[in-house]
DNA sequence: CATGAATGAGATTTCATTCAT
DNA sequence: AATGAATGAAATCTCATTCAT
């Protein structure tokens, strides 16, 4: 399995900085190579083209969110809790990781549509998850159980994820994490009973 | 002043075809010219480059939804009701044009970082317009007077945007302002005192 | 039409020196346009690829001996005049043009074999009015009536073929327009009733 | 000497396989190791480079033909009967192997002019066997004493080539073997005293 | 004003060959 | 003897922009 060799999450590492520092469209194959410390042929042994370096990116590095939520989700904790540890979770693994967040919010936002496909089946996860509490907060009387499920989603995340581009966008020059408590408020008010 | 000769806006309007047709990467400048009815070279005594264009597209279009927003602004209704509005006027401006709705949710976000930056600017604008009505809320004490009025502007955005672009992506499977009062409502519960 | 426009041509013949020249492989399209004097992007304002310059030259080349071919048929001759006359053409257009003889007769050969059924096809017109010559001298008895045309067209074209490339890979190095009198007794020979 | 070891038969076999089903520019070194059951790096214990192997296949099956074509020589028969034998026999051996037909007529005239050099070298041994039968015709007053034995030989040897090429273009969809009599017939008639 | 032919820089991917194990 | 992971050079084609007419 090449996904567990070293080679393959070296290369992996070493696209988000090359495209973080250089933009997406100045990421080539080989400043990625030379960023991994391998021949640019080296990069075809492990991906099938340079789409396929972008998109595992992507895959390898929301597995962490996704992770993160699961074990959150486990928790005996209320539905309440579980979104504002999921909000506080997802700045707080962008705020570790500016090179990441360059890339999943700007950066790779510029791929053409198939790309962009993919990612967002990538995406579905999480967002699956996320529908997870949502639907267990309804039903446990917490959230407003008259709210339509996909729309309140589609708040949540798009306020989330309109907090961090601006985040980024502002070239990080505030404390993301910080407005975790903020946001959640605001979205939890939206979301109550 | 070119931007009031009619070549100017046969441009930006081809522009936006071409492009919603195409999609980003494929539109080139001979397509815009093409669905224009102009040589390649005429484009460049109206732009000064192909980001020209691009920027000026999203300034001519994003002038319908502040002139809007200005009207709505100017009504005696109460701040909860201007955001209904806002909500409101954002979904059918975009369900009116599917094109447009392509172009500014999906296609134009492909751009590089230099382009969104621009675009970013001209889009202050709007979201200083959405400022208003939230401090405006917050004064009269219809709105959380507690609240981050910039969070509380990336929520409000955040989701409108998001629940556009899902419906885009969607193909406009559904009627986008149809869900229009749902979302106020999960909005102005976020906001509300 | 673009087959026309002199800079069509300039790309045909600049392609036959720099493939001669350089060897099939060799012969890149830089090369190409270097030798045409002419940018490289121009080379696709008249050709639709790589693949369509090298089968144009082999067409437009072609063309020389088809009408050349057609000129012969139409004499008041004999079949085994016209069958004198069509090798000694051959001989005498590639004997006058080396770079087209190393391009026809070795260069072109090493393309992949979509390019080679093109070629074929191309070629099929030539060897359709050597058919016509073979058929019109045994229907006037001159020759052989019980010979099958195909195996006697690629009789007369795979000798005339194999001395031609012959010579080419001598380097020249003798007069092949005065092989023509040997090899057509040669040929007549077998074909003769 | 390495010509005798197992394994160097065995990828001279593998090499005609792959470059018979892949075709000359996709029988990738990778390809024929496959095919040959080793590894990519053994290869190269029994061949210098690429081109190596490709002459070697020329040269191991050309083998077949010399060796036929000495026996057949040693028949006390005419030399015409000779040159029956001969035309037969190459019919047959490449009848008999489709693949070996394909890779000798197709695949390896793509090779580029070093290696097409090298190869014309080896199949010179072949093409002086036909000289001898040649001018132990004309010694013996069966063919025409007076013509270029040269001329001659690559008459045939055209005839037979371009013969041959063109049934395996047709994908063999007749029987070669059975042309081999008219064939003769043609080629006899051009030498006949 | 308008045209459109011409320009030329720039990047992904393949594959023969090597060499440490 | 055998392996196969790693190497890295090299070429086609696109497209924004210019400028002579």
């Amino acid at each position: 399995m090449k996904r567990n060799k070293p080679k393959y999450k070296q290369i992996i590492d070493a696209a988000v900085i090359a495209i973080a520092e250089n933009g997406y469209h100045q990421a080539q194959v080989s400043k990625i190579a030379k960023q991994a410390g391998v021949a640019d042929g080296t990069i075809y042994l492990y991906f099938k083209n340079k789409e396929d370096i972008l998109i595992s990116v992507f895959q390898e590095k929301m597995g962490v969110f996704v992770d993160n939520l699961q074990d959150i989700i486990k928790n005996e904790s209320s539905s309440s809790e579980k979104l504002t540890q999921m909000i506080e979770n997802h700045f707080q693994v962008l705020a570790k990781d500016h090179h990441l967040a360059t890339v999943t919010q700007l950066e790779l936002r510029q791929s053409n549509k198939e790309i962009r496909l993919k990612i967002n089946a990538i995406l579905k996860e999480y967002l699956a998850l996320l529908d997870q509490i949502l639907i267990e907060g309804m039903l446990s009387g917490e959230f407003n159980t008259t709210m339509d499920v996909r729309l309140a989603r589609q708040m949540v995340f798009g306020t989330v994820d309109e907090i961090t581009t601006t985040w980024v966008m502002s070239d990080y020059r505030y404390d993301l994490v910080a407005l975790a408590p903020k946001v959640t408020q605001l979205v939890l008010n939206g979301l109550k009973a």
